[in-house]
RNA sequence: GGAUCGGUAGCUCAAUGGCAGAGCAAGGAGCUCAUAACUCCUGGGUUACAGGUUCGAGUCCUGUCCGAUCCA
């Protein structure tokens, strides 16, 4: 950690854990930060990379009923399950946790408080529906009855499935509860609090004004645009359901707090976790006064862009806010999370909303039938295959659509051919020719100077592309450098040479392992393993990257898994590194595996 | 209904208002170290549609169609 070293907070959307996750959302929010992070690191930043499984919220109640087991089973198995995926995909979370933690809990309730007591939450009382048989009010979902405009008698919640309009629940007529069963319902008043966004759009408004010409143009003009219009409305927090984190206030017993607002603070109290489990600080990214040149990032997919550019600072805004009297920390806050009560927080720095990765023609569907699972895809090919064509195919600017011909494409006329064999044939000939170890060049000639000079710049060019989350571009820039070595190679054609000059031929050799030891570097962020491989084949010792490992935490909630990433043993940096003469190579085998065209497209991912 | 994004070569995508480009696929040639891989050459376009502004529009403006997200 240098002085130099810049703070990057890398925030990764937070995945419900109620379902394996399909690789639309894994190309459209899990990898990219991924690849960012990995980068920043090679930089010499110091990242933390944050994120968790949200264990709250209807998602999670509707899949426990599926399956006839506790919210909290559905969570353990699909939160380990993520956790799973992680591991094969070697996403380097500093922290990977959830959100029914002690810690969350704590950190959700502090927010709460202050919110509170600096008048951005209000409370007012609604009309529900309450069914007497279960003695619990019922959401949306839970009411079914007859809808009041086309008179469907099964419409659901808030939309009528046959003819698609949108009520108010209270607009049903013949109103029976899902959840008994009985359809004597009564409409009862309930209070609940609310976050004032309405006061919020204005600061907001105003943050979005200046300094934001570096996020994406579709973010920002969605964002400004809404915010334009002055109709952010109080939006509310609590709800009248037992699956969810208590009020920390009386009299509120038989309500939660609702998923969305203490989902995205999951950002701040999985950097509290990080560093309770570190022994890091979490203020030397959070705080404003501590860190105010800390960039927050947040990789999420297109639907979350309101949650993060307008309720999740807004949020920070009103946490921020001065003009209330600051509460003393509550009772059971952590002595790592007691810095909360007097902190002031960061705004995102930037958001890289992605759009989204579809098949067949529409997106990915779990009721439709068509989703290929992460899990079940990590176990049939090769990581950096999937890194590679995900970020080939990486939505940045519009939908894309997944194929299976396109993947065995990207795999085979891309990877394997312009990298994978480029790699093989240099090490190959070089560990035969050479005896096993880097050979002694000779002088360079303008040839060997130009092709080192252009690869040499990929440090400048491609670090730029990752710095500005242009990853697409970064995957293209790296792969014509590569190709500008296939070129040096036939240019040279030291397997012709060595039987008639071999001091050329001996010095092409070392000029192409030092442009593939470069490259190496520059392709590392997006293909972890392989450069990690590649880097032993080039006889060194020491790891490109850190390893990742899981833990088992106990708290006063219970146990939860947490994924975390050791960056201390990387020794990978971003800059042009010297191969020396001399070093023993090992022996190469392909980096990656050719597909079978016939074997992919014959699987039926159907199921 | 409102806000925003996207529609460019067979496919995937680029192009601060200034000669519409790249990779893959296709056709041809060279090479043989390499996973039938590599390199070179060629073909391929009414930039969704209709208007407008401009010396000049894929790009800016208006409208229409199609797709997507969020809000109501």
């Amino acid at each position: 950690m240098s002085d130099q070293a810049e703070k990057i907070l890398v925030c990764v959307a937070w995945p419900y854990a109620n379902g394996e996750k399909h690789i639309g959302q894994i190309a459209g929010a899990y990898l990219p930060p991924d690849i960012f992070a990995r980068y920043q690191r090679m930089a010499g930043n110091d990242v933390l990379m944050v994120s968790g499984s949200d264990t709250h919220g209807t998602p999670i109640t509707l899949q426990a009923e599926q399956e006839g087991i506790e919210p909290a089973a559905v969570v353990d198995k699909y939160h380990e399950m993520f956790v799973e995926g992680c591991l094969a995909m070697a996403l380097t979370f500093d922290l990977y946790t959830h959100t029914d933690t002690q810690n969350h809990w704590d950190v959700t309730q502090q927010v709460f408080q202050r919110h509170l007591a600096n008048e951005f939450i209000y409370t007012e009382v609604q009309k529900q529906w309450f069914d007497p048989e279960a003695g619990r009010f019922l959401a949306d979902r839970y009411v079914e009855g007859t809808c009041p405009f086309c008179g469907y008698a099964g419409a659901r919640g808030d939309q009528c499935d046959e003819c698609g309009r949108l009520y108010d629940a209270l607009e049903l007529t013949d109103t029976r509860s899902k959840l008994s069963g009985s359809n004597e319902l009564e409409v009862r008043e309930t209070e609940h609090f609310f976050l004032d966004l309405g006061a919020l759009n204005e600061p907001l408004l105003a943050w979005v004004g200046s300094g934001k010409e570096h996020w994406r143009s579709n973010v920002l003009n969605f964002t400004q645009g809404q915010l334009n219009l002055k109709e952010l409305r109080g939006r509310a927090i609590t709800r009248d359901i037992d699956w969810g984190i208590d009020i920390p206030l009386e009299g509120y017993e038989d309500k939660r707090i609702y998923v969305w607002y203490d989902a995205v603070q999951g950002y701040l109290s999985a950097a509290i976790e990080w560093a309770d489990l570190s022994g890091g600080e979490w203020q030397a990214w959070w705080d404003r006064d501590l860190a105010p040149d800390a960039r927050h990032y947040y990789f999420i997919g297109k639907d979350n862009i309101p949650f993060h550019t307008q309720i999740w600072p807004g949020m920070i805004m009103a946490y921020n806010d001065d003009s209330g009297e600051r509460e003393p920390p509550l009772a059971g806050l952590s002595e790592t999370a007691q810095g909360l009560a007097t902190a002031g927080l960061n705004l995102p720095y930037d958001v890289p909303a992605n759009e989204y990765l579809n098949f067949g023609g529409a997106q990915f569907s779990t009721s439709r039938g068509n989703v290929i699972g992460w899990n079940t895809v990590l176990e049939a090919y090769q990581p950096d295959a999937w890194r590679y064509v995900l970020t080939a195919m990486s939505p940045e600017s519009a939908d894309s659509e997944f194929t299976w011909p396109d993947f065995v494409e990207l795999v085979n006329n891309e990877l394997v051919a312009n990298w994978g064999n480029l790699v093989n044939r240099v090490l190959g000939f070089a560990y035969r020719r050479f005896d096993g170890a880097v050979p002694q060049p000779g002088p360079f000639d303008p040839a060997d100077e130009a092709v080192l000079a252009d690869i040499r710049a990929g440090f400048e060019s491609v670090a730029a592309l990752y710095e500005a989350v242009k990853l697409k571009a970064a995957l293209h820039e790296v792969r014509r450098l590569s190709q500008r070595v296939n070129q040096y190679l036939n240019e040279k054609e030291p397997w012709r040479t060595i039987k008639t000059e071999p001091g050329a031929a001996t010095t092409a050799v070392y000029v192409a392992l030092q442009a593939i030891d470069w490259l190496k570097l520059m392709w590392a962020p997006i293909l972890p393993h392989s450069s990690e491989q590649l880097h032993i084949y080039l006889g060194y010792t020491q790891s490109l990257f850190g390893r990742l490992n899981t833990t088992s935490i106990e708290d006063a909630r219970g146990e939860h898994l947490v994924l975390r990433y050791d960056h201390e043993s990387a020794s990978g940096v971003w800059q042009a590194s010297s191969l020396p003469a001399g070093q023993l190579l090992q022996k190469p085998a392909p980096l990656f595996a050719k597909l079978d065209p016939a074997e992919v497209l014959g699987e039926e991912w159907d199921e």
